[in-house]
DNA sequence: ATAGGTGCAAATGTTTTGCTGTCAA
DNA sequence: TTGACAGCAAAACATTTGCACCTAT
């Protein structure tokens, strides 16, 4: 829906590649919101556009990757590479977590199915080490 | 996050029960303002905020489930089994499909984490039949 | 030089909420 | 009878966008 291949050409500026470097130091899976106080400490007049646009280039470039996990807002995912997230139900905190099925699910769908399936996610959802406690 | 175990007491109103056999008769995981046209054709006078807060309760009651699926919007199943979906990256549209991996994937993730995991989620992303051939 | 990016503020789209009256139990 | 719910409209919230200026290439 989202993910138009796009081969434009694209600057690096000073604000995108701020932008992507607090990503790529980070394990929390921020929000926007987030993110933008961090780069305000660095570039002190960005702007909360500014952020969200170069977000959804970043994304769109494959450097980095939005997550839809059913908080009011996204959040946002330095690491591309194939993996999946823990959230936690109660502080809504997100864990990585390598969990590769060894079965080949995709092709268990496309033989099932007329989808031509790109890739897939898994979310669990349940409760952290501090909230189940409680 | 949103889905506190309420054993409140609550009606059964025209309009929620209306709503829940919206859902439990349709297949395409529909967005609010579908759901509510929907109703107005039998509750003219229902309003956009019984909708939402009937969609609410009913998922609190674990009677549908709300999708997140990295749309602008929710969507809705009335399907609360376990079971996945397929997403169309182009169109929009979101299949059922049903892949329960024969791995325990829940017991791999709590023996290499410290969550207490209640249920997981798997989404295919990819393109339908129709959107692929173009 | 120029196309893409930034900052700012306004706009958009979705979802929630306050209030008053109504109805299921 | 009464507390949960409905309708309506306003508000809240996340996100996008128009515009004038700026800057990476």
């Amino acid at each position: 829906m989202k993910n138009e291949n796009s081969n434009q050409p694209y600057y690096l500026t000073r604000q995108r590649l701020h932008i992507l470097e607090i990503l790529k130091n980070t394990k929390i899976h921020p929000p926007v919101e987030w993110i933008y106080h961090q780069a305000r400490k660095e570039i002190p007049h960005i702007s909360l556009g500014t952020v969200y646009r170069n977000l959804n280039r970043l994304n769109q470039l494959g450097l980095v990757q939005r997550l839809s996990l059913g908080f009011p807002f996204d959040r946002w995912d330095g690491d591309t590479s194939p993996h999946s997230h823990l959230i936690c139900k109660k502080c809504g905190k997100v864990l990585d977590i390598n969990v590769q099925p060894k079965e080949d699910l995709v092709g268990q769908v496309e033989r099932k199915t007329k989808f031509k399936v790109e890739n897939f996610k898994i979310d669990f959802h349940g409760f952290c080490s501090d909230c189940k406690a409680k």
